[in-house]
DNA sequence: GGGCAAGAACATCGATATAA
DNA sequence: TTATATCGATGTTCTTGCCC
């Protein structure tokens, strides 16, 4: 483990040495770059080998319905389903590479969100005792009308009540169900916003491996969401036309080598159009005359999604320069769960993975240190 | 019937523009 | 300066249809 446990949202010091402005958007670019530099202090020097631990122990997250490291869509991976035996494979395969035991998995990774949410609690309680006035002359003209209070929800209380009234001396005041129930949707809707930190956070995690690995960091000029022409040897839009931005970007110090990056923690069919939308707009905007290098580094699991992004071509060439997932032998120990039947898209993944056209985090890394 | 793929809808945020 | 509206982006979840 990294650094200390971080203690629950509402009672930590997570926005210790954070701005007001950084913390109030607590997913917000400024407040994670604060969050990574805290936990790459403690690290010191990043190699390619390790590239891939320092990615899941940001970012990988426990999803709570199973009690098991997060792999794909939630509801597949319920209990009985194929994905609950790939997901046991995955939990029990990450908590050995990253040497802890599978139950204690959970306070390993996620230190990004798990972190975020802290600040987010306590710009939440900031602003909930601001408006606390306001609150009370909104509902001062309906005050003998008994309207619900906010966060009541009697069905909800009468499950707590119900479950736990074998056990209770004294049924709790209404206050304190109510508190209570708050506090039960604060946490589950924390859940729904881990998607606005997965996103760029992703992105900001790899940069931020780049720039520390001194191999790549010091022969290459990194971009973190440049604008297109902001990056040599790409030229601004015509007029009227939206600016271009793609998600990172390395051009080498001597061979100018460039390699445009779209990094995306999950891939979702109906968006793998994008990629080839995205690569022709990039193409066009090209003016130095020279080829680029077009990678997609992943943490999808899904064998048909990776499969088809190792295969997607453009004219007659392959689409990605490589196709980067965090560790290829995530997928592997997943796949090779007991699941019958076994698809046909997990056969033509692991045979990118056997071939290196899927490539791993190490592996791309390693080829950028050298070259 | 169940797995899979694809499409659509949903929930949420940050950034930005505009209005008060 | 602050509040509000809009936009764009993202991952998750739900729905539908096809296939074995």
């Amino acid at each position: 483990m990294v650094e200390d446990q971080v203690a629950i949202p509402g009672q930590s010091d997570a926005a210790e040495g954070s701005t007001s402005e950084a913390s109030a958007r607590a997913f917000g670019e400024e407040n994670r770059v604060r969050l990574l530099n805290r936990y790459f202090s403690s690290v010191g020097t990043v190699t390619p080998e390790d590239a891939w631990r320092h990615v899941y122990r940001l970012l990988l997250w426990i999803d709570r319905t199973t009690g098991l490291a997060h792999c794909y869509e939630s509801d597949k991976c319920q209990p009985g389903r194929p994905w609950y035996a790939r997901s046991l494979a995955f939990h029990v395969w990450s908590a050995e590479a990253l040497g802890v035991a599978p139950g204690e998995l959970d306070k390993d990774i996620d230190y990004l969100f798990r972190h975020a949410t802290a600040d987010l609690a306590l710009v939440a309680a900031r602003n909930r005792a601001r408006l606390l006035d306001t609150v009370s002359l909104q509902r001062e003209p309906y005050q003998s009308m008994g309207l619900p209070q906010p966060g009541e929800d009697p069905e909800l209380e009468s499950i707590i009540i119900g479950m736990l009234d074998p056990f209770l001396a004294q049924p709790p005041s209404a206050t304190t169900l109510r508190a209570l129930a708050e506090r039960i949707y604060t946490h589950i809707g924390l859940e729904n916003k881990r998607k606005n930190l997965v996103g760029e956070g992703f992105e900001d995690t790899i940069y931020a491996l780049l720039s520390r690995i001194p191999a790549i960091a010091d022969t290459h000029t990194l971009y973190v969401r440049p604008l297109l022409h902001e990056v040599p040897g790409f030229r601004n839009p015509r007029a009227n036309s939206k600016p271009r931005q793609v998600d990172l970007a390395l051009v080498h110090n001597v061979t100018r080598k460039r390699t445009l990056v779209s990094c995306k923690w999950s891939v979702r069919s109906d968006r793998e159009e994008q990629f080839v939308s995205d690569f022709r707009d990039y193409a066009e905007l090209e003016e130095a005359g020279e080829d680029f290098e077009y990678v997609l580094i992943t943490n999808e699991f899904d064998p048909a999604r990776l499969a088809a992004a190792c295969e997607v071509r453009r004219q007659n060439s392959p689409l990605f320069t490589s196709v980067v997932h965090v560790n290829p032998a995530g997928p592997h120990a997943a796949y090779a769960a007991p699941v019958p039947p076994r698809g046909k898209g997990i056969n033509r993944t692991q045979g990118h993975i056997e071939s290196g056209r899927l490539d791993g985090l190490e592996g791309w890394l390693t080829k950028l240190a050298s070259r």
